[in-house]
DNA sequence: TCTGGGGTCCTAGGACCC
DNA sequence: TCTGGGGTCCTAGGACCC
């Protein structure tokens, strides 16, 4: 018994780009369309991004490189190493794009967004939908698929159908138990690996099957979460549309290495780089550290030698972007948690407990040294933003590149540089 | 030989206090 | 010798997402 009309419901869509990664690097590439196509992770570890050729293939997401190789030689898969400066500049393009329709809209990760709809008559969604595809394919070049529904998770579920057979936009509204009861449980957004587990263990297999468990179970059985997947799954809007742009909580900034490194010395540069680096993050979201952990492990997937894993975190008297003080700390955690005798293939560092710096502005014991050296970051932010990354560095940093990445495949496409500009010679 | 990186949120349990 | 109970805050670890 209700007395909304169902009419007034949200209407949210998400727009996701179709192997967002590929599709990028098939921009600048059109040799490679309709070609089975892949873009691997740092380092060129896993496959991070396929082609619906490569799909056919048999290639799974976040499977090793190596472990595909010979299926890639075999039907002369393109390879590409991840170009995260396209991707992200690609991304922005996109996102432009969508808020030429709406300003209610979530971005929620690289390659998709959550759009309100709700204002739009019943009978015009679906077109509104293609629209929306069919302009940002033709602004962006980029291929995107619509779910449309009343809530988040349904939208999701639509989304997920329109790219399986490939109509494009999916407006979820009449039948929708038909929909959920052929949709697996493991595919639903919030239902990961462990409570897929649970639910099968269950008989819980289905979308449909899940919306109508009784609410005390879930609650007993998962958390807040569960119980709100379920909601969202009968139609109750219970995660709401983001629109407001936050800053971000922590800052991570971590390597594998190109090749396993023993020696604290060359941990140290990579904390080193990494450190600088998040600390340049931070600045530029004029944000301000409270602590900072660092971390290292040996390989988990290599059974012959024994594994290590370990972290720190220390806390800052004062919060602080200032490069070298964070560095300062990073050495001294690092420190406490190097064991000689191991081959590390991973580092990294975390700030946390961020706050925006006009805060400390107010903390009289901020120390007047704070003021010299936030004239010395600007310097390096500048310089660095001028002339490339790292331009301006610290010597602890390190010149010798044995540790850092493979990146065998890259495009080096740069959409920032002109040198990287399609020619087109007028005759 | 080779298995990514960067986030968020939730919860159980410990520390601490009165 | 006996050794409470309830509240809050914090954090590490786990689960999820892309």
């Amino acid at each position: 018994m209700s007395y909304i009309n169902s009419s007034k419901k949200n209407k949210i869509a998400l727009i996701d780009c179709n192997s967002f990664y590929v599709s990028c690097e098939r921009l600048f590439n059109p040799k490679i369309k309709k070609k089975p196509v892949v873009v691997l992770s740092n380092n060129d570890g896993c496959v991070i991004s396929r082609s619906t050729e490569a799909k056919k293939i048999g290639i799974k997401m976040g499977e090793p490189y190596f472990k595909v190789k010979e299926l890639v030689r075999k039907n002369n898969v393109y390879i590409f190493s991840s170009n995260y400066a396209l991707y992200g500049d690609i991304s922005r393009r996109v996102m432009k794009t969508l808020r030429s329709f709406s300003d209610k809209i979530e971005i929620y990760s690289i390659d998709e967004a959550f759009v309100d709809l709700s204002h739009i008559e019943e009978k015009e969604v679906e077109n509104y939908g293609k629209e929306i595809r069919k302009r940002i394919l033709k602004w962006t070049g980029i291929p995107t698929s619509v779910g449309i529904s009343n809530t988040k998770t349904l939208s999701k579920v639509a989304n997920h159908i329109a790219k399986e057979n490939r109509t494009g936009v999916i407006y979820l509204k009449e039948n929708i138990d038909e929909s959920l009861k052929n949709f697996h449980i493991s595919e639903v957004w919030g239902v990961g690996k462990q409570l897929s587990k649970l639910y099968i263990k269950n008989e819980i297999d289905t979308a449909y099957k899940l919306k109508n468990i009784s609410n005390s179970w879930v609650k007993k059985s998962t958390n807040v979460l569960g119980a709100k997947t379920v909601m969202e799954l009968r139609g109750i809007s219970c995660i709401n549309l983001e629109t407001e742009e936050t800053k971000r909580k922590s800052c991570c900034v971590s390597r594998s290495f190109g090749r396993k490194v023993e020696s604290l010395e060359k941990l140290q540069e990579s904390i080193t780089t990494h450190c600088l680096n998040a600390a340049e993050k931070i600045r530029n979201d004029n944000q301000i550290a409270r602590s900072i952990t660092i971390f290292i492990r040996t390989s988990p997937f290599d059974k012959h030698k024994k594994y290590y894993s370990n972290s720190t975190t220390i806390d800052l008297p004062v919060s602080t972007s200032d490069s070298l003080q964070l560095v300062k700390k990073a050495m001294e955690g690092l420190k406490k948690i190097y064991k000689y005798g191991y081959f590390y293939q991973k580092a990294g560092i975390i700030l946390s407990k961020l706050t925006d710096s006009s805060e400390n502005e107010l903390n009289l014991l901020t120390p007047i040294m704070e003021n010299k050296s936030r004239t010395l970051m600007k310097a390096i932010d500048f310089t660095n933003a001028k002339y490339g990354r790292n331009a301006i560095s610290i010597a602890q940093a390190g010149i010798d590149n044995s540790w850092k990445m493979r990146k065998e495949h890259s495009s080096k496409i740069d959409t920032a540089s002109f040198a990287y500009l399609p020619k087109v010679i007028a005759t």
